[in-house]
DNA sequence: TTCCACAGTGCAAGCGCTTGCAAGCGGTTT
DNA sequence: AAACCGCTTGCAAGCGCTTGCACTGTGGAA
């Protein structure tokens, strides 16, 4: 250590090159000599350097940088896209920047503002931005914008996820062709939830069955809601015959609470989640779930950004899909 | 929108002084008349300037950005911790640049590389670094390194957590207090699950009981595990009276999957996890579990950072304690 | 009245990199 | 022999901010 961080000077000087060639070097290996390439690659070595990305970022156009910005990370649903992201992203050289938003729009304007003075490369929503002057000024701002999980009719720049309420509807279809009369929602009271909830319910009275009935529960949603909503079912006057849960958490929450009961599931009550989470193939009985690929929608992200960065157009409302996961529960 | 984002310069000539004047306001508002202070707030709210906080990085000395390493968000005991930490650091206007390490040294030594070019203000690390020439290199970075959750005897800069041998004698202790007389633990395999497992074994001998058995289970370890580990008790010859969990999935797990098997728990068979997770105060029964105040954590950890940036002396071992929570599990 | 301390501000030199432009080079083409 | 080519490389002007130093004008002390 020579008191100070080697800078590309240094390397340069000690390949005995300019230090726009080490740069070069670093940014499109197949533009320099071999032999100089081999030089370069022995310097830095020797040196221990460290590009400072700061100063890459600032005289580039990319920083390399991308933020992502979620809801929370200890209940969230989103945990495995946000994790396959963070990985692909990052083994794609890229550095991200997570920021928490909570239900609070506030939070959301200060981490906005965050990554757009970082000159993030792109910001990656998961919860949906509801507020249309911040919106305008993501549209305006000049930065890759991908909302991920839902898909909505006028995404910001890029969308990729599902219809909520298609999913919605695909649960009622599947809960009735099982022979199932009388669902009960359990409905986390976030926007996509209740979309999924409008879905059930309009795809279930359209196929001739009751309205069904509703809970409405806090979010984020967890297992302890699953219990509360168990206890919810008192007040029905009818006894539902399946739980079409919000989430997995519920679902296992709710069985856990009905079995302490003496309830049998899914024998005397059916109970399914959403998420398909590792837990739902785990729990006794195992929760029948809805999947949404996560790693796909990851993918399907960096496949985005790539085409951005190479100046190619790409569509912007990305349909991932999402399936049913018939197990035990239902 | 005048094609490009407005800089420090299109600020100042509004409010009609130089761009230092305005970078000072920006940095210590203090510094500079109050009724100038006014008329630089006005052209920033005109122009909608943003700080360009690559520039800020690369002329000043902080970055404002603050890398969190940890294994992994899905499955992770963590997440509070480091969503505490986010928030913390995030309302202070920092950036939290997320990086997942898995069990793999390989990426772990990339998303260090990537804090170091980056020039972050510290590295917070939740894993464990166990390469010493990777502990070397932290250590002459010059940047602050803050270890949590652990408290090892020499840490590479400052730590901020407990005493994982101590948590486990702590938990042999209680459970020989509450007249258990055959525990069986449940230890992932990971250093810090390991050094609890053997504090347990240690005391609980030392105090006169027989030698604890044990299950190894891979990590992460989720709620499966536990499911699997109940199995593994049918291979032990004598059967224990209480199961010690390397964390509160596990303990769930086996709960679940114990009382499948119509085992009362804990008439038949008691169980504790580790965490304190919300879904320990959730399940049925309540699981006897031990807390860490990642909170504190969290807290302690911008203590440390503020007293880096204020150049002031801190501790480097700081030691957050954990508590048995006992609840009906065991 | 004179001098000084001090609050407030501007000047200008960086921070460490990228990149457009142009030059050098050996080899081809005409 | 002259003109031209493509491949490598260097030069130097930024990228947008911070900050040490110097300067100005003010009020209070002498």
């Amino acid at each position: 250590m020579a008191g100070r961080n080697p800078r590309l000077d240094d390397v340069a000087a000690m390949a005995g090159v300019s230090a726009a060639t080490v740069s070069r070097y670093l940014n499109s290996p197949e533009v320099v000599a071999a032999a100089t390439g081999a030089r370069i690659r022995d310097a830095i070595e020797k040196t221990g350097y460290v590009q400072n990305l700061a100063a890459t970022a600032l005289a580039g156009s990319r920083s390399r940088l991308i933020a992502a910005l979620v809801p929370d990370i200890a209940q969230s649903i989103f945990n495995d896209t946000v994790e396959a992201m963070i990985d692909e992203l990052s083994s794609d050289g890229n550095s991200v920047m997570l920021a928490l938003t909570g239900a609070d729009n506030h939070r959301l304007t200060r981490e906005i503002n965050m990554a757009l003075g970082r000159r993030v490369d792109a910001i990656i929503l998961t919860g949906i931005v509801s507020d249309e002057e911040m919106r305008q000024r993501l549209r305006s701002a000049g930065t890759t914008v991908i909302e991920t999980w839902g898909l909505p009719d006028d995404p910001i720049d890029v969308a990729v996820g599902f219809s909520h309420r298609a999913a919605g509807e695909e649960m009622a279809r599947f809960l009735r062709q099982r022979g199932y009369r009388r669902p009960h929602l359990v409905v986390p009271r976030s926007t996509r939830s209740e979309r999924r909830a409008d879905g059930f319910a309009t795809r279930w009275v359209h196929d001739g069955g009751p309205e069904p009935t509703r809970l409405e529960v806090n979010v984020p949603s967890h297992f302890g809601q699953g219990r509360l909503a168990y206890r919810g079912l008192s007040d029905l006057t009818e006894q539902p015959d399946v739980v079409v849960c919000g989430s997995d958490w519920i679902a296992q929450g709710l069985i856990v609470e009905a079995q302490a009961a003496g309830i049998r599931v899914p024998d005397q009550l059916a109970v399914t989640g959403f998420g398909n989470l590792r837990l739902a193939g785990d729990m006794r009985p195992t929760i029948t779930s809805m999947d949404v690929d996560g790693a796909r929608i990851a993918r399907e992200v960096m496949r985005v950004l790539r085409a951005r960065a190479a100046g190619k157009e790409i569509e912007t409302r990305i349909d991932v899909g999402f399936r049913v996961i018939a197990r035990e529960s239902a």
